[in-house]
DNA sequence: TTACTTTTGAGACTCAATCTCATTAAAGGA
DNA sequence: TCCTTTAATGAGATTGAGTCTCAAAAGTAA
């Protein structure tokens, strides 16, 4: 959990901004599961468990967090951001089921690959993508 | 023009839903063009046209065309769903600038089929997939 | 410790989208 | 054509995720 706290006090370093109790509790919660939660899930997470940082600070921290790379923002279509810790995974997309809302992750270095070609006709330069299929998990179909 | 009266009928009557003329204007409105369009733009774009469809009756009908398969969802992520018609277009996704809006529409046959060997690796059923390419275009990088 | 600047909290606000419910209008008989 | 039934519409209220405001609180550097 140390490590957690250097993690943080670096990025903020980096960014010019300022370690402070409330970004620590929400970078703490955000670390302690690797659910794909939304903002209101965190901030009433924190909220239950009696340490007091307001909704907009959870929603702030956030976004320092995802600018800064240590949190992964999940945009999944249905209104509500998900967000997900990236402290010790590699790059993944996401596989949803549409009935039970099960998330889990795939990665395919041929599908990267021909990502980098389409960009490349297209002559754009990618800075992030967006690959999610829909559908029935195996216990759902 | 003809053409598209008879496939929103066809749909409509396949869903038991009564074909109307507000329900034409909107469909009109989406056929007139290929561009990635939001609700609010189909509306003001009727509005202003001296057409008088209600904002709740746009909202309902684009999500009947989405439903009967005349229309195309898009989730981009901002928080506002465009819309596309389906009327001669074949199966594709998007790549996006984030910089000046500009959305070119791309297609992958290797990478339609990955996607099939996922989802039989996860044991998921597929019924739809969001794969979307973000960066700067030939214009803006 | 001071002086300066950023961050926080409470609640107002935004904006896309949905809902409510009284009114209007299709569609299918008779 | 005229009913009758049931779905669709419109105006405006409501929702809900997320953002903004601004006074107060708290980091930070000297």
């Amino acid at each position: 959990m140390a490590k957690n706290v250097q993690l943080l006090k670096d990025g903020l370093k980096n960014e010019g901004l300022r370690y402070t109790s409330q970004r620590q509790i929400v970078w703490d919660e955000i670390c302690k599961t690797d659910d794909h939660r939304d903002a209101e899930e965190i901030y009433f997470k924190i909220k239950t468990s009696g340490q007091k940082v307001s909704r907009a600070t959870v929603y702030r921290t956030i976004d320092v967090l995802v600018k800064n790379n240590l949190v992964r923002k999940l945009e999944l279509g249905d209104g509500r951001n998900r967000y997900e810790n990236k402290l010790d995974s590699s790059h993944h997309d996401h596989i949803v089921c549409i009935q039970c809302g099960r998330i889990d992750e795939f990665m395919d270095e041929n599908i990267e690959k021909l990502q980098d070609e389409i960009a490349k006709k297209y002559q754009f330069k990618i800075v992030r993508h967006i690959h999610q299929l829909f559908g029935l998990c195996r216990d759902c179909k």
